[in-house]
DNA sequence: CGACATTGCTTGTCTTGACAAGTATTGTCA
DNA sequence: TGACAATACTTGTCAAGACAAGCAATGTCG
């Protein structure tokens, strides 16, 4: 059941020879993709809170690696945008996340990766339905 | 992918008016089933290290819930034992620790909880075996 | 026996996740 | 327009997870 905890410890492992934790990775890789960004566009992706992603920038922006500017058409916006040094960064990461990503599922069919992304996101349904009962 | 995640928060607001966190609630039920377990035998049930039963001991001593006494037979370990207050608590979790485990499987066949479960191992069996490749 | 490694645990640091509270900007509506 | 809500983000706090360094007790082996 901690799968998705070995993953992101394996994931962080290989690369932090770059600097990075997952996290970090994944939100340098959508903002590459999807230039100029909000943190809020970027909160569903990373499946976590506004909060996280704050501090998550807060690093990446120390680093050098994104900018954060003040968006023109709605100031409470921020706008990120990958520098080139961190654009050197996001073409070695896409290099090896699809061989990761093949390693993951050795010896699964597309029939089992798919039926477990099924069972996953019925499992995923059942926990917002879940009210909250005091025991 | 995040479904870990989602588990561990949706349990978390469920235990809280116990004044408890799902791994806290884990580790005090583990400890009152194995009565003078060592935090060494718990890491690998609870899935963290020592560094982090260590803490979650200390946080479930503090509130007086739990007791860490030094084993006689081998003056390195430590023995856990439950307190009363904390019996009365395990009583409580564990009668609705039932009823979450049915609703988070809602609409899951018995053949299907078991292929998610086989498909998990083999995930997490994959990345027990991933090489560190830099990219 | 005595040097040395091993084991069991603790503590410090960093990152993340969740929640609450706060600020600034924008939207809504009487 | 002006009160008021909603939105976008920041910051503070706590719990966890992972890693590294350290201490005391125990094992091992020459």
């Amino acid at each position: 059941m901690g799968v998705a905890r070995e993953l992101r410890t394996v994931v962080d492992r290989q690369v932090q020879p770059l600097g990075l934790t997952m996290q970090q990775a994944e939100l340098l890789v959508w903002t590459h993709r999807q230039r100029g960004a909000t943190p809020t566009q970027l909160t569903a992706l990373l499946l976590t809170d506004d909060a996280g992603v704050s501090r998550l920038v807060d690093r990446l922006e120390a680093k050098g690696l994104i900018t954060r500017t003040v968006a023109g058409r709605d100031r409470r916006s921020r706008e990120l945008r990958v520098t080139p040094s961190g654009r050197a960064l996001v073409t070695r990461l896409m290099r090896f996340a699809a061989r990761g990503n093949e390693k993951l599922l050795v010896g699964l069919s597309a029939r089992e990766t798919a039926e477990l992304r099924r069972l996953l996101q019925r499992v995923s349904e059942n926990l917002h339905k879940m009210p909250l009962d005091t025991p």
